[in-house]
DNA sequence: GTAAGTGCCGTACCTATATACGGAGTCAAG
DNA sequence: CTTGACTCCGTATATAGGTACGGCACTTAC
């Protein structure tokens, strides 16, 4: 009878401490409906079945593959649905990715031009950078 | 004089369009201290100068680059500055960018993998996306 | 000289992803 | 039975970079 106590004594705190994320940050899934709120017993403070921690495990990984919070709702509705439809999305996150990355490379390029004119420059008190910024 | 009271009349709807900016904007920026808001004449409304029109393209010249407006403002306060400074801020966000794409890359291994082991599945009823992410 | 169009100003709102706070209720330990 | 820790709930705040709105003053065109 313990055990089952303890499994049932998962309230919001120790759920957000065996996930290393805040409190306020399961609140917050709970009010934006990508997890369930679990009821509140008659008596005492509502427990998190394992089913949340699952969940918001999920979540966390979406994230580090780089999912919005919308696109991840998105994915948790779609868990049974065609492995087609899930494609459709991480394809797309896949362009939008590589997008960004295209625009990054652009950046690195123009800021590398830059610097490599201020290091051969050999009038400090004037800067290439500030230049080319200049109408 | 036609000419002169021409380049006196830049109201702050004049200058929004030239640089083909929102008027908020310009005024959002003023409030922010990034530029200058001309004093407002005894009879009339304010006129802006051509100074204004410059610093402005050199904000948007420097976002292009990916400098927040936090680092322009930096900059635009540094702009009789030694280049060693400016130097180091575009170093800095050098630096910022690689990690970046560092970042997106990593996404985009990970991805990549994911969608060709969607591409070899067979059953479109489950999803090897949705399998990795499950805990 | 009057209507329509701008300017001015303070303030509120937007996206995205949380985090913080205050007050009331509740639980557990000593 | 009291004290301290915790929950619950609604609401506010934070970041970054704007955008929108309402009401009043002022200007310009006809």
């Amino acid at each position: 009878m313990t055990s089952v106590t303890s499994k049932k004594n998962r309230t919001i705190s120790k759920l957000a401490n065996e996930l290393g994320i805040n409190i306020e940050t399961v609140r917050f899934y709970e009010r934006r409906g990508m997890i369930e709120q679990p009821l509140k017993p008659d008596f005492g403070y509502r427990h998190y079945p394992n089913e949340t921690v699952n969940r918001i495990r999920f979540i966390k990984r979406a994230q580090e593959l780089g999912f919005t919070l919308e696109e991840i709702a998105n994915l948790l509705s779609l868990e049974d649905y065609p492995c087609s439809q899930v494609q459709e999305l991480a394809e797309h996150k896949l362009g939008a990715v590589r997008d960004k990355m295209a625009d990054l490379r652009r950046l690195e390029t123009a800021l590398n031009t830059l610097l490599l004119q201020c290091h051969s420059n050999q009038d400090d008190s004037h800067c290439p950078i500030i230049d080319s910024l200049q109408p």
